[in-house]
DNA sequence: TGAAATGTTGGGGCG
DNA sequence: ACGCCCCAACATTTC
């Protein structure tokens, strides 16, 4: 019996997904394949988080494919092997999948493409999470983009079919006589339970991205002045569901386009979010065209900036949110409790790790991987590198945020402190974000001890530490 | 999508 | 009435 296989990675999706497409329209039976393989993703293999969301999505997956007569076929590792394998107990002729763009997965499916193809079979690779694959945007010169301005100008002109592919409108699968392992076998879940903010925040899942799409539609004229309010809810929060593929960025732009009918203004008003969706599809092509940038500076004239030595206690302490400033403890504990931080918050706290505290970016980038919902190699390696300076058009290093500012500025009310650092309930919003500067006679009346009425670090001399460090590696 | 230091301007208090 | 000074407000420069 002849089959078609999907071997679906991060692409966890029915609608606008053309390597499923792709193995409706030969005819065949399908088998919906997923090789849990994590491994294969070398130093950058998913955390603790991700291995959450991945859990529920591949359910919700299941789920799906269930309601139509099939089902997902859950094997392990390496993929390669678990591939073939598959293949032999099903005559299969075909395998279809999307393309990744991390370092160690183009390597593994290129090995897998070359070997599959020198088999005889069809092995085919198809683009689900980008709106222009990286090797088909360059400058005039020929080389990859280093600025956004420029790179998006560019790609945008190549955007021409933003109408995504339907879900197909019947699947035939292959008999039901394939083994599988149980989604709880993977072992995907926390063993002890903290998981509960997560539940509470988030539903993995196709459908749960199009009911966070919806709600966000409504928003969306509103995007550019509330998204950098983490009072307020005024981002999308898809970027989990766009890692995981459960919605493609296409998908998105189209249904901003068709909210747009009849209001000629609409489309402008939402260009804030689309030129997010832009920086999204640019860090992509930076891990595709830079893929040392994982671990090593893009601009190595820091290769010799003198990071200082991490101490543990106060890693930890940035970790879990207890370095004394307001804002960056809500936003570290936003991140521990849900998985998820607004993106203000994260541009604060890693210029408070990456320039008060001056440890080098892969310490923050090594704990985002492991607790972010939406850990993305080409959006956490990016991020990282811009708010450290060390990146493409990124934040000049001398650029350092100051956490009192930026909370009285961003989070006036001090509502989004108050709901992440409880002890701080008390006071005031006119002095919320600097109460370690009250007399202590106040300070005992609006109940600030510990850090918060002394800060683990000062300021303004941190601020003058790291330019004076800044300063010792010379200009260009 | 920075903050702080420095420079400039102009209104108003005051002798 | 006038010059002087202070300082808020805004602009520019620097890191």
């Amino acid at each position: 019996m002849s089959v078609a296989i999907v071997w679906f990675r991060r692409d966890l999706r029915l609608i606008d997904n053309a390597a499923l497409d792709a193995a409706v329209q030969t005819g065949l039976p399908i088998v919906a394949l997923y090789v849990h393989a994590p491994d294969e993703a070398g130093e950058w293999r998913p955390g603790a988080a991700s291995d959450w969301w991945l859990h529920h999505s591949l359910s919700a997956l299941d789920t799906q494919l269930r309601a139509r007569g099939g089902r997902l076929i859950v094997r392990r590792g390496p993929s390669l092997a678990a591939i073939t394998r598959l293949i032999g107990e099903t005559e299969a002729v075909a395998v279809f999948w999307s393309q990744l763009y991390e370092p160690a997965a183009i390597a593994r499916d290129h090995i897998i493409q070359q070997q599959l193809q020198a088999d005889g079979y069809i092995a085919e690779s198809h683009n689900a999470a980008l709106f222009v694959e990286p090797w088909r945007v360059s400058t005039q010169a020929g080389q990859p983009y280093r600025v956004f301005t420029p790179f998006w100008r560019n790609a945008v002109t190549q955007i021409a079919d933003v109408l995504p592919i339907a879900a197909p409108a019947s699947m035939r699968f292959a008999d039901a006589t394939l083994s599988s392992e149980s989604i709880d076998t993977l072992a995907l879940l926390p063993t002890i339970s903290w998981d509960a903010g997560l539940h509470a925040t988030w539903l993995p899942g196709e459908l749960g991205a199009l009911a966070r799409l919806r709600d966000f539609i409504d928003e969306a004229a509103r995007y550019g002045d509330a998204r950098n309010r983490p009072d307020v809810a005024g981002t999308s929060m898809l970027s989990p569901h766009l890692h995981f593929g459960e919605i493609s960025p296409r998908q998105i732009l189209a249904a901003l386009q068709l909210a747009a009918l009849g209001d000629p203004g609409w489309m402008d008003r939402v260009e804030p979010y689309v030129r997010e969706l832009g920086w999204r599809e640019f860090v992509h092509h930076l891990l595709f065209h830079f893929p040392h940038t994982t671990n090593a500076n893009l601009n190595r004239r820091f290769d010799d900036f003198p990071w200082a030595t991490p101490d543990t206690a106060l890693l930890d302490a940035w970790q879990c949110g207890r370095s004394g400033f307001p804002i960056v403890d809500a936003g570290m504990r936003q991140l521990w409790e849900t998985g998820w931080m607004h993106n203000r918050v994260r541009m604060i706290v890693a210029s408070f790790l990456t320039k008060n505290l001056r440890y080098h970016w892969i310490h923050g980038a090594r704990w985002f991987w492991d607790t972010l919902v939406d850990a993305d190699l080409a959006a956490n390696t990016a991020g990282w590198q811009w708010a450290g300076g060390t990146g493409a058009d990124a934040a000049p290093y001398f650029r350092i945020f100051n956490p009192v500012l930026q909370g009285e500025r961003f989070d006036p009310h001090g509502a989004y402190v108050k709901r992440y650092v409880p002890e701080l309930a008390g006071v005031p919003a006119a002095v919320i974000h600097k109460a370690w500067l009250l007399k202590p006679s106040d300070q005992a009346a609006f109940g600030i001890r510990g850090v918060y009425a002394r800060p683990l670090l000062d300021l303004a001399q941190s601020r003058a530490d790291a330019l004076a460090a800044y300063a010792s590696i010379g200009r260009d």
